[in-house]
DNA sequence: ACTTTTCGACTGACCGGTCGGTCAAAATAT
DNA sequence: ATATTTTGACCGACCGGTCAGTCGAAAAGT
């Protein structure tokens, strides 16, 4: 089959600018970052770059896809298998993003410069939109497992998990602004904290 | 008195600068606007621009600097004075900033140009300082508040305040984040709930 | 041989910042 | 009161540099 192959080397190297340009968007920016930059990161001519992608709006989305799936693999790993109660279930979710970010907390760098696209780039809409299913995504995660405690008689039964879903997902950004603007705030301590507030408020007592 | 006049004015043009600064950068973005759009905007010729701000960089820099202090009068107004229960006056402070910033929510896409000015612009350690310097002060005040419901025996005296000041500070981005992304999302309601949560975390019981 | 992929020189649009000229009003002289 | 000079705010044409995207030629693959 050359076919296949083909598209597997096509699809490598499509990665390896994506990699690329998340490294230099990352550092410069969507308009500090040049074409050149990324290609040269890369090991590449500038022109190959538009055999793979139609425009520099285009490769930034390309970047903004792959790190929206990548941090979702990493809210969900660990989790859905896992029985236990709902309280460890949010606790462990809770533990694996704060640790799949504060490890690359260099890409931080690049969520800011998405959010910045979906208010005034180009292809804004496509950013919202995006953002918007994202957030949505996480936020159904954490519901259902709240709702989870809360049939289980773990939880109380008269909050608004939709309100608490949403409190809970904005912690985890609040906490990586507040750890980006200030090296001695300690992300993952304070996300656990904050984590086992919400958990005391939704306890049964 | 002359010169106070003068100087008078320079201030009055140098505001309207940045107003119009503020309209343009919030539509396009700091890479998308042009002077040229901004000094339209403000109705004065290009040059003139140039005459009240150094650079570019400089005047995005105002603005941000203005946005700041808009925002920080909004925290502080109707809460220093009043006198009452602590939770009350949490919530007094939650009000207040989540009203102000849903009134101009369209300014938010330049809270993100600001986030995102701290990640790659030429004087991101600038920003960086000056939102550390910020969130600080906000999580200062959210302790002071806690502190004072601890003293008076509001408030369990078993928490980490500077954790939850943290947790309550990023509420008030984290629903604004969801908000601008989702129309369908209520930021006052489920702020209000979130802070509720938090109080009844803290509550002595 | 010929097809596909890679490449970087080139182009044209764009834009931040400059600068010499203009003009109205303030200061000064008569 | 009127004429003359000085000032500096204001302007926009212009310059120099940058960079996304193009394209034809060279290299690699088959």
């Amino acid at each position: 089959m050359q076919l296949p192959e083909n598209k597997q080397l096509k699809e490598n190297k499509k990665n390896l600018i994506i990699e690329a340009a998340s490294k230099v968007f990352a550092e410069k920016g969507f308009s500090g970052a040049s074409i050149a930059d990324i290609a040269a990161y890369a090991g590449i001519g500038k022109g190959t770059t538009y055999e793979y992608f139609d425009s520099k709006e285009d490769l930034f989305f390309a970047v903004f896809e792959w790190h929206v799936e990548q941090s979702s693999q990493a809210a969900t790993v660990n989790i859905t298998a896992l029985g236990g109660p709902a309280s460890d279930r949010l606790s462990a979710m809770n533990e694996s993003l704060m640790n799949y970010f504060v490890d690359k907390m260099d890409i931080f760098s690049l969520v800011m410069e998405f959010w910045a696209a979906s208010a005034s780039s180009k292809s804004r809409e496509h950013y919202k939109q995006a953002f918007k299913d994202t957030y949505r995504e996480f936020r159904g995660i954490v519901s259902s497992l709240i709702q989870d405690g809360i049939e289980r008689g773990e939880f109380r039964s008269d909050v608004d998990v939709a309100a608490i879903s949403a409190g809970i997902v904005g912690t985890w950004d609040a906490m990586f602004l507040q750890g980006w603007f200030d090296e001695s705030f300690d992300i993952a301590d304070t996300g656990k904290k904050c984590m086992a507030i919400f958990l005391k408020g939704l306890s049964i007592k």
